[in-house]
Parts: structure tokens; C-alpha cells; sequence
DNA sequence: AGCACGCCGACT
DNA sequence: GTCGGCGTGCTC
């Protein structure tokens, strides 16, 4: 038997090897195994059974062992492998070592514990004789000859204060026997694991809840895969129902995989989630992954995993790559979370990658949010995704009315330039009067600011990239951050011929002044990053505003955050489209949830709030667009930078890959970026490519394009170092909207 | 990655 | 001439 393997050894390429007979029928694909490469072992991943084809069979050297007696990789995990590969565009030896904990790799956590057992009793003879010439073996063999288990043999030394040569002793005539046992730790029972037994009660659901479960629970019988997007305002009970489906797919005999983002592992989340989950399965453990573990309880939870002795796991990002058997069910939580996003490379994104794995698996995926992420909801919107919308609360608080401002329909009224909507002012006196609070959030991150036109809202974008231009006004010209085209700027809008253009961005005095126009009596505090340079300084404003000192405060994002002030009634949003049109759709997207958090606190108790979005380019429009903002990511492995040159020379392969839909993008990019680094080299840079993706089955239009160019590195890692600096990179290189694991077939 | 092979300039 | 700095290609 021959087998192709992927080797951890710093290249991606599959070697093949002859199988001995002593491992025969054992080695599967997904086995881990130990093979030689010139003249040392290493560790790689069975890929494929059978002969290469060309390489001469003759020549193929012994797989040298089998280091774990079950395949390591389920075969949607390695199907899963090469999808990732090809899409985050680096070797599937990387993709594999984040798959597997590093103690599962090198057996190096596999904690193995001697023990003891009887193997033959002595004669009562043989005992008086022993307790005579051998007192300490014969006090060992009493304690033994008791016992009905394997004991530790530590535990028996400390105990009975022996040595280890009395042991040995005994068990070179044969009375005991030495075993090694591995360890199980249990890395689903630690000290957080009871004491939560009020929290096991399920609650009563609402018909929202029952619905959404009934909807999943469809779903889940239908056995195939289907992604749903769970859009539960805050307090709707989402939780409730991932639990319900969680409980549907193990009764199922299915595996589950729950995914929270890294911040939401406290101890107490995590018991909390325990607790429930084996109240609804009895007898189900429920194994917990975070990057916090120990080796030892990440090899047990792993191992409880792969031998499928435990079907649930719940944990963050690298969570999905649990080998949960017979997968049904992938909860995303929070799909919104940056957290899901691996900012090391391997470049992944958790959530992606979620869909993508139960798309292999044929499970359902569940991704629940508040505030769903754009590409989510756009999927959603699409048909690709099944919709789930939990609109009420469980404890009925009201959600706030969001009213959204055309404030190309404002200047057009009030003939002139406006700050604050009719909409808002009204709003805002009747604030005042009723001695209730009010947030402006001026929209305003960074310096950069885009040309937009004040009577059709239209904003230049790059031809090539689609992002907005970014307008600097030092020179008069529009520049593209992302791939660095530049125009001059134009004098009239090139869609409608208007004069009216012009650069946008309002400041935080300017809002101010505005507000003590409408509302003179008013006490109007500001914050933000100027104002607010010291740090008392930001708490004293907090502290006044939250004392019912300040009726209006004026701000920038930094007041976004964890505002949770009970008499504030009115939230008003300016210049919405602000960061909908600076060039890194990510933030367009913070912004998006920002705003739907700030309304959800907006109000009393008693009363629901008010949040006026004062916007170019009403919501729906401003969404469309920020997904247009999309470009192809660069989708990459790092630049792979060693600084530890050493003989033999390195030679490196700098490689990007770019993908996305638009060839003619790509190559852009890949031009742009060789220019960028001959331009610092002073001399040639070839590139190479397109290379097409080497996952055959998936459509051309996602195959990924590869471009990459060689330079050599002596003098480029200087140099790119500069180079990274200045280049604006896309906040989010593995985020793309067109993850879109439905249309491949 | 790590190692061998083979190229080219400057020396035991 | 050959030694070693360095680029390239291969590993079953």
C-alpha cells in the first residue's frame, strides 16, 4: 500500500510512501504519521491511498510511524485544509499545524502515568520469607494484594514511603506489573463545572424563540448543509434557541461545535453554557477550547473529541477545528466579533471558516447576532442564508424609533448649508424641556475624507479597486489608499454636473456651535480626542454627563463605547456616511453596529428612544455601497520575513495572493505592489502568475488567483518593512463578502 | 525548512 | 588551479 502525505516540514508539497505491513489496514486518511525526508523524520498528514504518479514507485522510502492509532483529521478537516490553503493562499502544512494542538503533534502532552497492577500472588510461604529478607517489599505487596484497580505508582511510593527499586524488585519476580496509562485529565469537568444548577433550567420560550427553534430544528432533520442567520436584538433570547438546536443535534446522534468569541470565555459564561448544555444531554460531556488551556487539557478535550467519547465543544475561533465527529451543528455567536478573525497567519476568519467546515461536513450553521456583519446580512438578503429575526425582547423593553435623515432633502430645504437636520433640532429642544439627555456622535475616524456631492451624493471611487478616493487637500488631488492611483480633483460632480462638491467631515466645534444656536440654554459638554487629551478629564465629563451636569454631549467614536446612560433619550448620528465612504469597508461596518447598539440604549425603561441618522446616503443606499467597497482582499500569507539569514542562503519566495472575482483586479494589485517593490530595490522584480487555484471543483469565478513575484531578500526585508509602513492596508486582509461556500459546487 | 549542487570571484 | 559566498532546486 502507498500513501501521499502532506509533510510539516516547511514546504507544501505531497511525498509519497510505501506503507509497511506492520501498520497495514491502520493508516487511514487524516492519519498522522512519521516519515522520512532526506535524513530525518518528520511529522505529516496522510492525504490521499495509492501509488504516485510520477515518482517511481521502486524509490518510495517506508512510512516510518503511526503516531496516532485514529486519523488525527476527519476528511472534512482536511477537505477543509485545502480550502484554505487555496483561500487564505498559504501552504497546507500551516493550515494543518493550527489544526492540530501542538501537543497532539508532537505527543509531547500525552501525560503518561505509571501504574501498578497484581500480577501474581505469592504463596503465604513466599510472603513470610519476603517480609524477613525484603521488609519494604514485602509492606508493598500487602498494600497491592488490597487493591482491586491499577494504582499509581507515584502515589503508592509517596504512601507507603517506598523506593523505586522496591518496586522494580517486585516486578522483575513477576508479583507486579508496570503499565502506562495515558492521563485524562478532564478538561470538561474542571471547578467551574458545577454549582450552576439554577442556571440548567430552561426558560420559557417566547413565539419568537419557539419559532426561530422550530425553524432550526427543520433545518437540522433536513441533514443537509444550510447556513442561518439568527438576528436577535440584544436580550431576545438567542442563546435559548442555539440551545435548542445544540439539543436536537445530539439527540440526532449528530457533534457540535460552539463557537463564542475568545472574550465571552470567562469562567462563568463557560459554566454557564456547561451547565445547560449537559442538562439538555445527560451524560454528554462538553469539551471547552480556548488558548488559555494547558497542553495536557488540550490534548484530553482533543482526544475525548476524536474518539468521539465527547460530541461537544464549545470555544473560541480555533475551536472549529475540533475534530468533532459526525459534525451536525456549528453555532457561531456573535458572528460580528473581530474577534473570529486570526490576525497571525495562517489569516483566517473563525466565521468564514465555520461556514465553510459544516458546508463539508453537511451540517447546519447557525450565526447569531445582534448586529450582524454586513457580508452575513448580505448573504442573508441574498437567499443564500435562511433569515431568523428575533424582534422582541425577552424582557419587552422598547427598541428605540431610528429615524433616517436625507440630508440631501435638508439642504435642499433650508437652501444652505446644514448642520443639524430639522429632525434632530425639534428632537433636541423637546429633550431640553423634559430635562432629558442627549448623545451626538459625530462620525469622524482618521483624517481621511472622500469627495462626495452635496446634491447627488455621488462619491468618487477608485476604477479599479471600488473604494472610495481619499481627497487631500495639500495638492488638490484624490488618492486611492489601496492601490495608490491618483487624479486631480474635480471642480464639479462627474455624475450630475454640480458645484456643490465638496470634502467632507464636520468637527466636533462645529457641531457645538451649532447645537448652542437651537438649544442656547442648554449645557453642551465636547469629547473628543483633543478636548479629552487627559484622562480625568474624560472621566470627570462621563461623571457630569451621567450626574445630569451636561444635557447635550458632543463626541467623537470614543463616547461609542459603553455608553449606558439611563436618561439619555435621544441619540443623533451625524454624517453617517462618513465612514460608509472611507476606504476600508470594515469600518463602515463598526460604524453600522455602533449605531444599532447606540439605539438599543437610547431610552428609559418606561419609554422607547429616539436615534436620528442624519446621512447622505440613507441606510439602505449607504449598506449597498460599503459592499461595493469590498475589494478582492489581499487575501495572503505574511510576507515572510526571516531576519535569522544564516548560510545556506535564503531565498525567498515573497508571495501574495490576491483574490476575489476581478482578474483584471488582481492583477492590478499584483503590478501595483511589484512596481512598489522594485521601486525600492532599485532594481527588476519578476512577476510571476496568474496560478490558478489548485481546489479543481470550485467555480472558475472563485478559483483563486495567485501572483507573486521574486526578489531577493537581502535587500527587500529592509526595505518592505519601510514599504508596509507607509501602505495602507486593508484593515481586514481575509475578510471578503463573497464568501460564498453555496455557489461552489 | 534544510540540504546538495553548481556557479563565480579571490585566495590558502 | 580550488575555496567559499551565494542562488537554485529537491525532498517520496
Amino acid at each position: 500500500m502507498y500513501v501521499g502525505v502532506h509533510p510539516l516540514a516547511g514546504f507544501d508539497k505531497v511525498l509519497h510512501y510505501r506503507v509497511p505491513e506492520s501498520l497495514g489496514a491502520a493508516v487511514v486518511v487524516g492519519s498522522l504519521v512519521r516519515v522520512p525526508i532526506v535524513n530525518r523524520l518528520h511529522l505529516g498528514i496522510v492525504g490521499e491511498i495509492g501509488a504516485p504518479k510520477d515518482f517511481p514507485v521502486e524509490k518510495l522510502k517506508n512510512v516510518a510511524q503511526l503516531v496516532q492509532p485514529f486519523p488525527a483529521l476527519t476528511p472534512d478537516l482536511l477537505s477543509l485544509a485545502k480550502w484554505m490553503a487555496a483561500y487564505y493562499a498559504c501552504g497546507i502544512d500551516t493550515i494543518i499545524e493550527t489544526m492540530l494542538p501542538a501537543a497532539v503533534r508532537n505527543d509531547a502532552g500525552l501525560k503518561i502515568e505509571k501504574m501498578l497492577v497484581m500480577a501474581e500472588k505469592l504463596p503465604e510461604a513466599e510472603l513470610e520469607k519476603l517480609t524477613k529478607r525484603a521488609p519494604q517489599q514485602a509492606k508493598l505487596y500487602r498494600f497491592m494484594v488490597q487493591q482491586f484497580k491499577p494504582v499509581k505508582k507515584s502515589l503508592v511510593l509517596t504512601r507507603l514511603d517506598l523506593t523505586a527499586a522496591v518496586v522494580a524488585a517486585l516486578v522483575k519476580r513477576g508479583v507486579l506489573r508496570e503499565e502506562a496509562r495515558r492521563v485524562e485529565r478532564v478538561a470538561y469537568a474542571d471547578e467551574w463545572g458545577s454549582g450552576e444548577v439554577v442556571a440548567a433550567m430552561p426558560p420559557l420560550l417566547n413565539p419568537q424563540q419557539r419559532a426561530a427553534g422550530e425553524a432550526l430544528a427543520a433545518s437540522l432533520k433536513a441533514d443537509k448543509f444550510g447556513v442561518t442567520l439568527l438576528h436577535g436584538v440584544t436580550g431576545s433570547g438567542k442563546t435559548e434557541v442555539y440551545l435548542h438546536a445544540v439539543h436536537d443535534a445530539l439527540a440526532a446522534g449528530g457533534g457540535v461545535i460552539f463557537l463564542v468569541p475568545e472574550v465571552a470565555l470567562t469562567p462563568q459564561t463557560v459554566a454557564r453554557l456547561r451547565g445547560r448544555l449537559e442538562a439538555i444531554a445527560p451524560g454528554q460531556k462538553t469539551v471547552v477550547w480556548h488558548s488559555h488551556l494547558s497542553e495536557g487539557e488540550r490534548i484530553d478535550g482533543w482526544h475525548a473529541l476524536a474518539s468521539g467519547e465527547a460530541r461537544v465543544v464549545v470555544g473560541a475561533r480555533s475551536a472549529i477545528f475540533a475534530p468533532v465527529q459526525n459534525l451536525r451543528l456549528v453555532v457561531v455567536d456573535e458572528e460580528h466579533e473581530p474577534a473570529y478573525k486570526q490576525d497571525e497567519t495562517p489569516r483566517y476568519h473563525g466565521r468564514d471558516v465555520a461556514v465553510m467546515r459544516a458546508k463539508l461536513a453537511g451540517a447546519l450553521c447557525v450565526l447569531g447576532s445582534a448586529t450582524p456583519s454586513l457580508e452575513s446580512f448580505a448573504n442573508a438578503e441574498a437567499g443564500k442564508y435562511q433569515l431568523l429575526q428575533l424582534t422582541q425582547r425577552v424582557d419587552d423593553r422598547k427598541l428605540p424609533h431610528i429615524n433616517v435623515v436625507d440630508m440631501k432633502i435638508e439642504i435642499m430645504n433650508s437652501r444652505g448649508m446644514t448642520t443639524l437636520s430639522r429632525k434632530l433640532v425639534n428632537a433636541m429642544q423637546s429633550r431640553f424641556e423634559k430635562r432629558e439627555q442627549t448623545i451626538l456622535f459625530i462620525n469622524r475616524r482618521g483624517y481621511s475624507s472622500s469627495m462626495m456631492c452635496t446634491d447627488c451624493g455621488h462619491v468618487e471611487e477608485c476604477e479599479h479597486c471600488s473604494i472610495t478616493m481619499t481627497y487631500h487637500r495639500s495638492d488638490e488631488r484624490l488618492r486611492c489608499h489601496l492601490c495608490g492611483a491618483e487624479r486631480p480633483a474635480p471642480m464639479s460632480c462627474p455624475k450630475c454636473r454640480s458645484v456643490k462638491i465638496r470634502w467632507r467631515g464636520l468637527g466636533t466645534q462645529r457641531v457645538e456651535e451649532a447645537v448652542r444656536r437651537v438649544v442656547p440654554r442648554a449645557r453642551i459638554e465636547r469629547m473628543d480626542a483633543d478636548t479629552m487629551s487627559k484622562k480625568h478629564l474624560f472621566r470627570q465629563v462621563l461623571g457630569d454627563f451621567r450626574a445630569g451636569k451636561i444635557d447635550v454631549l458632543v463626541g467623537t467614536q470614543m463616547i461609542g463605547k459603553g455608553l449606558d446612560f439611563p436618561n439619555v433619550t435621544l441619540v443623533g448620528l451625524i454624517d453617517a456616511d462618513i465612514s460608509m465612504h472611507i476606504p476600508d469597508f470594515r469600518a463602515n461596518e463598526r460604524t453600522f453596529q455602533l449605531l444599532v447598539q447606540v439605539a438599543g440604549r437610547a431610552g428609559r425603561g418606561d419609554r422607547a428612544g429616539e436615534v436620528v441618522v442624519q446621512t447622505f446616503t440613507p441606510q439602505a443606499e449607504a449598506i449597498q455601497f460599503s459592499r461595493q467597497a469590498d475589494f478582492a482582499g489581499f487575501a495572503a500569507s505574511e510576507l515572510k520575513m526571516r531576519k535569522d539569514f544564516r548560510y545556506p542562503p535564503y531565498r525567498h519566495l515573497i508571495h501574495h495572493g490576491f483574490r476575489g472575482p476581478n482578474p483584471e483586479k488582481l492583477q492590478f494589485f499584483a503590478e501595483q505592489w511589484a512596481k512598489r517593490v522594485e521601486a525600492a530595490l532599485g532594481d527588476k522584480v519578476e512577476l510571476r502568475g496568474p496560478s490558478p487555484s489548485p481546489i479543481e471543483k470550485i467555480k472558475d469565478e472563485y478559483r483563486w488567483q495567485l501572483w507573486y513575484f521574486t526578489a531577493q531578500v537581502t535587500k527587500v526585508v529592509a526595505e518592505l518593512t519601510k514599504l508596509r509602513a507607509d501602505f495602507t492596508w486593508p484593515d481586514d486582509v481575509t475578510q471578503v463578502l463573497d464568501v460564498d461556500p453555496m455557489n461552489m459546487t
